[in-house]
DNA sequence: TCTTGACCTTCCAGCTACTGGAACCCCTAT
DNA sequence: ATAGGGGTTCCAGTAGCTGGAAGGTCAAGA
């Protein structure tokens, strides 16, 4: 299989996976005329992979993970330490974006957004630090 | 003031104020002996500019937000639309990730995390797409 | 006076995970 | 023969820094 039928059947943009294969998380076979020639495993792969990065695990947990996958003498513990930092990094990114959400929805609320310059957003952006020491 | 107490002054590393006058976001003089010179105006910029990056404005945003900061005769308007549309794209982020957060924990729940290689987290990531076509 | 150490300078490389584009090859259909 | 729609490699660029090398500057201490 072409990398283009790779492609529509993963729904990898061709680019992804040249970049997949230059990193080391694929190999596939090549045809004579120098074309990649993807197996059903490969697309498996590749599928894996996708759906690994829909998570935003990294390139690296997927390295790991899809590792993993392939040994089937596997210790689930080792799959769910990763997914348990991942989802680790996941709740302190949530946490870190919905304060930033609270006191930025406050500000745009409270400005007017008219053609006046008294503007809260960039009063809380200058404002000094209240330095207690 | 040297870089250093610049830095000190608003928490930014001196390598980051360095890039940022290197992308033209601030111009502190310079001494005779090379050294960069900041002043008040050029240490309260920095902060603005600290303080707009943990908002996570990206560095476009940031420039445009310190222009319309130092331009007295701004309209609130669109000042509040740069973050309006900010606060739009981390609404959109927050979505992505409270669903990442939903299933992800949910695969970490039913992972039995021991020595076995049945793993419900690598059966999800390579579960075929249900076709209905 | 010399040296030590903490500054400062510039420049270049590297990070993540791709993406775009140029220059070129291959294959099929007309 | 040619046109098109594949494929190939390689290089550069994205965002926002960060690390490190090689070297200049300055103040304090022996």
């Amino acid at each position: 299989m072409n990398i283009g039928a790779a492609a529509r059947r993963t729904g990898l943009p061709s680019k992804t996976i040249r970049y997949y294969e230059e990193i080391g998380l694929i190999r596939p076979a090549r045809d004579s005329n120098g074309y990649r020639d993807f197996s059903e495993t490969d697309v498996h792969k590749l599928a894996f992979l996708g759906r690994a990065r829909s998570f935003d695990f990294s390139i690296e947990d997927c390295r790991s993970l899809l590792a993993l996958y392939e040994d089937s003498s596997r210790a689930s513990g080792d799959v769910k330490r990763i997914a348990q930092g991942h989802l680790d990094r996941i709740d302190a990114r949530l946490a870190e974006l919905n304060e930033m959400r609270r006191t930025l929805s406050s500000l745009v609320d409270t400005c007017a957004g008219d053609g006046r310059p008294d503007c809260p957003i960039l009063q809380d952006l200058a404002a000094e630090e209240t330095d207690l020491s």
